[in-house]
DNA sequence: TCTCGATTTGACCGTTCGGTAAAACAAACG
DNA sequence: CGTTTGTTTTACCGAACGGTCAAATCGAGA
């Protein structure tokens, strides 16, 4: 993790091959449901060759994950507590359906990774996740009670954000099956606008 | 899938621990990650033994797919068409959310199925899911044009309605590391509510 | 009680799994 | 050129996988 070795141009390039190949197996079919001869094929690698760069299939499972908490919760820490309400929140809301689009593999690894119990990352949700999100709940609340936006459950607004957009990852070929030609992700994108800024924008006048 | 035996105690009893063992390990390790002799153990009987009710690892998990999907589109199918408009779409949407509540192996399971890039029932998806969707959007459509509720695209607001009471289920582990000791599904119900209540009501007096 | 079908078990099979050992090969460098 | 380091391959291992088979056991009815 933190050798300095200068790493040479033949180390880079396998290493990022198994690191794509894995991420392609993992997030189809789980850790238990992937095997080493699959994601050697990917890389173009035997499997003997591949184990040279990674100790075994966990270390590349590991990678993964380790690797992708440093960006899946980038979007979050964004949020600025010193911006407009709602252009921050719906702004939130934005980037991470972008990175269902152009991350959908990282997407479904979290996915799976979740779904089999978090084996791997249960201490970083009850940890770092958990303290992340109750401080923007706070900044959430803060501005609730500013009179900013309207009151809701910061929790659960903030959940709601996630089970929108990354439903567009996780659940794609379910979308795309229902849709048939048309884009998920325009519309998407709309959606996801008009139905936050529903909720979100204060009641000026109150109606009734 | 037809025969017309009477079905011992003795078989209904075993078929019945099976496919709970099965939907146990196929919703948590996904189909290639689940093992027979997980299965088997969870269902208290040897592995012999378990094939001598299923032919094959294949056959539990159709079973299971094909009594899920079953009941897992019956809410949409309840939706109706002349019900009051926001009331039957947060019914629906209370549903759902109660299904997650009560059945939360069984929207794993689907969650794995999709994931894994839907082997088994694409062709439901692509089929019946699609047909049934495009009905209810249409639905949805008319109760906008006329004015009944406000106006979005149809199919992203049933996507979202999913996504919202899917997440409770799938990303349990991830809700409740997050939240604590709180239960989700109190706070889940009342959100919920007031988003789609947001979205949903027809704008009476335009503000701005 | 005996019998016959339903159920259960133990032993086993071929394949695939994650992983290892050592030798062969390639490449950089003096 | 030779040597040394980095890379790849061939051959292989024990365990776990999905599944089979025949024998043993059980259980309800005659």
């Amino acid at each position: 993790m933190n050798e300095a070795q200068p790493l040479t141009r033949i180390q880079a390039r396998n290493r990022a091959a198994i690191l794509s190949g894995g991420l392609d197996a993992f997030s189809s079919a789980g850790f238990r449901g992937a095997t080493l001869d699959q994601i050697a094929e990917a890389a173009g690698l035997s499997k003997p060759n591949l184990l040279y760069y990674f100790p075994s299939k966990d270390a590349i499972y590991t990678a993964l994950l380790e690797g992708l908490l440093e960006t899946w919760l980038d979007p979050l820490h964004a949020l600025d507590a010193d911006g407009d309400p709602v252009a921050e929140i719906l702004a939130y809301a934005h980037r991470k359906l972008a990175m269902s689009r152009d991350f959908p593999r990282e997407s479904r690894l979290f996915a799976n990774e979740i779904l089999a119990g978090a084996p791997q990352i249960g201490a970083v949700l009850s940890g770092p996740l958990r303290s992340l999100v109750d401080e923007k709940a706070t900044v959430l609340r803060g501005w609730m009670e500013a009179g900013q936006i309207r009151a809701s459950d910061p929790h659960h607004l903030i959940f709601s954000i996630w089970a929108l957009t990354q439903h567009y990852a996780d659940f794609d070929v379910q979308v795309r099956a229902v849709l048939g030609e048309t884009d998920p992700f325009a519309g998407a994108d709309r959606f996801i606008d008009q139905l936050f800024r529903s909720v979100l924008e204060p009641v000026q006048d109150r109606p009734l």
